[in-house]
DNA sequence: CACTATTTATAAAG
DNA sequence: CTTTATAAATAGTG
């Protein structure tokens, strides 16, 4: 048994002509170079902008501070005064809008996120309070809810009194804003099942003065 | 005569103190940098564009098949427009920055006012479901009220039988385990007093009917 | 800039 | 992606 792997050969420095292998060596020096771009600028402070398109059209990019900024500096010295006129104008528009549509592109996916927090946050909470359960109450909680019972009656009554005030005098209120005559009516009846429905249950009632 | 080189040590990436040293390492890396970009250049056959700002504010460039091309290329991506040099891609982009600024505005808003309305949803620790003002419900709202009034009613009665039959037999139960007999006692008064709350109020109901 | 002792990067294979 | 063996890069030194 002598070698088990080949290991690292020398390769000469001339294009891969395997098209897999030439895409897996541009992924690894790739991430190579990279890493001493970032590793120069943290070690001694440089600027570096660097832009990478792969065979396959692909971008990528790396700059400190920032790709924009290092390449403006870049065109600034370059550029004697010659361009300064029209190509610079339209190179600094360019940037403000790439700089302007990434702020945008990021606040978008920034307000998504906080709209499905909020979603979730509402779905948590709400499923509508009156469908909670009562039975995981404790005692202290089973007299406030005898309380607000009591006031949810007189809130009811009044309520009911209300619109049969507004349906008598057809005066305007905030609902006759919107509802026609009938519609008013119907909310009504509505209150009075309500409070029939809460207010009915006389046979029951015995039962328990029974115990 | 003697062999007592440390050999290479190994070195954190961070700002290199030493202001001598740290021109020689930008020197020797800047040229390996160079290289590597080089050679992925001939290698995969990638366009590359290298600008190395050293810290004193010398100028590095590598670029294939140029800087400027690279850059362009960079910008036209980045941007979406196409860069004509005449007046109207000017005009066309300075539109379009517009545009988006304000997209960038309005979006910004928007994320405000959820996060805003998120706060509150979070805040609103939930006065007790029961202490829920009732005024603000809509028609439909209120046939669900209805309902979910009938359902609660039912259950109300349920939990009492449930307390009724576990004062009477003493037997164990979930409530029985943490509490003392007058503790349950105590209970059932206080569903009894719910009840009576909830199905007493025979006199306002001969009001309403008289609608 | 040249010289190593070492660390890093990476080509090929699992 | 991980491993392996080796090529390349490079920190400290003269």
């Amino acid at each position: 048994m002598e070698k088990i792997s080949t290991g690292r050969p020398k390769i000469e420095i001339k294009r891969i002509q395997n098209q897999v292998h030439r895409q897996v060596t541009f992924s690894k020096r790739r991430k190579g170079i990279f890493k001493k771009a970032s590793d120069l600028c943290i070690l001694c402070g440089a600027e570096i902008a660097l832009i990478v398109f792969s065979p396959a059209g692909k971008i990528f990019s790396f700059g400190h501070s920032s790709v924009n900024s290092v390449i403006n500096r870049f065109v600034d010295r370059s550029s004697v005064v010659a361009q300064n006129n029209n190509d610079g104008s339209i190179r600094e528009l360019s940037r403000r809008l790439t700089e302007v549509n990434e702020e945008l592109e990021t606040e978008k996916k920034r307000g998504l996120m906080i709209q499905d927090e909020l979603k979730k946050e509402k779905e948590k909470v709400h499923q509508f309070w009156w469908e909670e359960p009562i039975d995981k109450l404790d005692v202290n909680e089973l007299r406030q809810v005898k309380v607000a019972m009591e006031e949810l009656r007189k809130n009811v009554m009044k309520r009911a009194d209300q619109m049969m005030e507004t349906a008598a005098s057809s005066s305007s209120s905030f609902l006759a804003i919107n509802s026609p005559l009938h519609e008013r009516k119907k909310m009504i009846r509505i209150f009075i099942s309500i409070f029939n429905a809460i207010f009915e249950g006389e046979e029951e009632e015995g039962a328990i003065e029974a115990m």
